[in-house]
DNA sequence: CTTTCTGCAAAGCTTTTGCATAGAC
DNA sequence: GTCTATGCAAAAGCTTTGCAGAAAG
């Protein structure tokens, strides 16, 4: 699934989910970030979006949840109470972030989809999510 | 810096930190966990301990702060407010969770030492800490 | 003895829930 | 017109802070 507006709405109708103004601009809001974000600066980004639709936290937090029902983002640390989530389709899109700035770099990890299914093999999982995470300080913050 | 009781005791020392029943009952419960835990997980041990110190929720709070501050442990996602630690020096110790039964199986990703040194020479990060989970369904739950 | 650590209680935040109203279909 | 989504307000959790008493060095 793309993460478009137009694929999301479309995705919404499909599984009988109303497309109202407000699930629109947090989704503008997803498409426009990168792929990590929390319910905090969606609400940032969608409440000052130029279609400027009110919108209160708590639709935010609904509406992610929804989203994630579909598929179309995945909550990270599932589980725990932390409140990241990724573009849906992030399959070897992961994170390098910087403990000076909070800089978050993204980089692609083919070279885990050989690692995953032997893995899976040994271990008989069905793998269906995965989290890969550096951490460090970023040039400038050396 | 070994993850055991003695080193981190020693550090604590070193760096003018006083060690305490409370201290000690932390860094064994970090020291018996697999390298990813939370606050709570580290009460919930540290509670039952067999040396039994009583000890509240907000010690631990305030010593892993410590340890983080020393460097034995190191905060995920920081800035976020995510609770999660991982065991500072805990390079190539990785997770495959069972969203099923929650049963938390390690591994070693060596594989990985390659991309990170690709990495930190391509973004210019020092990279100081990792996490990699896998997520899934463990055989038994299939 | 001095200085730090602990634990309680309370404050601060973030996330979730309940319910009446607004709005999509 | 029906049924879902929204927003407010309040509740529920988790994390942090303040302070007096306990304890390490």
């Amino acid at each position: 699934m793309e993460l478009t507006e137009k694929g999301i709405v479309t995705a919404l109708r499909r599984h009988g989910y109303r497309v109202t103004p407000q699930r629109r601009q947090v989704v503008r809001a997803i498409a426009a970030s990168h792929d990590h974000f929390t319910p905090a600066m969606v609400y940032e980004k969608a409440g000052r979006g130029a279609a400027g639709a009110d919108i209160g936290l708590v639709t935010v937090y609904r509406t992610l949840e929804v989203l994630a029902e579909l598929d179309l983002i995945c909550r990270l640390h599932a589980g725990g109470n932390c409140p990241s989530y990724t573009i849906g389709a992030a399959r070897g899109h992961h994170h390098l972030i910087c403990s000076g700035c909070d800089r978050v770099v993204d980089f692609a990890a083919g070279d885990l989809a050989e690692l995953e299914s032997r893995l899976s093999r040994d271990s008989g999982f069905r793998i269906d999510g995965r989290l890969l995470e550096f951490t460090g300080l970023c040039r400038s913050c050396q």
